[in-house]
DNA sequence: CACCAAAGTGTTATGATATAACAAAACATA
DNA sequence: TATGTTTTGTTATATCATAACACTTTGGTG
């Protein structure tokens, strides 16, 4: 909902994460494959957003690095289960801290130590779609980025 | 403001904004260059967002194709001097439509005709702030993109 | 004018991000 | 087990962006 304090037990951040992309699969009939639980995972090692080959280098086990493809290919099944976000104006990719709703989220992204956080943001939504509304025009996908310094670097 | 009426007078935006872009530099003391120049003209040839290498292809006079450099280093001035912006969720460039003051601006895209409309749109803007107020956030850049339907095509 | 420093350009090379296409394997289910 | 569907492996290629360096233009100074 926030950035996390920097000591905060990030092991649950990640066990839950997985725990939880297993239920969604689960619900929805989708295949929460080998290879899909392992990206999600690296992308949950951190607060910050990775790189698809950031992802690929982390992603190679016993020596041999898989084609850019594999990872692509996790990514668009996490996008599309609502599990994983893509962050536009740095080309990453990062864990969906909210995947019981099947939103579209905004970030606060900071430019010190990278780390991104998804906010939940009723009035940005809100005023994206009364501008569009007045521009008379019909709203398919928000994306909205924020940069700047979160508060754990503001010292 | 808005999406521009398809029959409108399109040149008068062309030759307006090459007429503003020259003031603006003279006024700021830069350089507004042949290259600079051509590839403003280049991006106000329609109201969408132009990748780097379309630009590139229109670039060409004689024949002979320039470098990439040749176009990013003319965009990284023109976005320095407000003149243009870049779609990060689109990897494209747009004339900027409100040159006179130094903004960030938030974009309607239209996923069907692909022209996009620079809005003045305080109330995200203010929203985004609060937002980031109450999360210990300090804004430093905004990027807004919202695509969807434009009112030209919604018939 | 002759000089110089700063800014801009041309060019080659390379880095970074993302997708196409197709064969092989794994899986679901009947 | 037979069958069709989904997922993976792999090679190749497309697309977007920057590094580095030599050369030219520009605008000021003596
Ligand atoms: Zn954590
Ligand atoms: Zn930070
Ligand atoms: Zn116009
Ligand atoms: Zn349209």
């Amino acid at each position: 909902m926030s950035f996390p304090n920097p000591r905060h037990d990030h092991g649950r951040c990640v066990s839950g994460a997985l725990k939880t992309a297993e239920n969604k699969s689960r619900a929805l009939g989708l295949r929460f494959t080998k290879t899909r639980r392992k990206v999600l995972e690296i992308l949950w090692q951190s607060h910050s957003p990775l790189g698809a080959y950031d992802i690929l280098d982390r992603l190679q086990e016993d020596g041999r690095r898989p084609a850019p493809m594999v990872v692509y290919r996790a990514l668009d099944f996490l996008m599309e289960a609502g599990l994983a976000h893509r962050l536009s104006s740095r080309n990453a990719f990062i864990g969906c801290s909210a995947p019981d709703d099947h939103h579209e989220a905004q970030f606060l992204i900071c430019d010190q130590c990278g780390s991104a956080a998804e906010v939940e943001a009723r009035p940005i939504a809100k005023a994206v779609e009364e501008t569009a509304a007045s521009a008379g025009f019909r709203v398919q996908h928000r994306v909205v980025e924020i940069t700047g310094i979160c508060p754990n670097c503001q010292n």
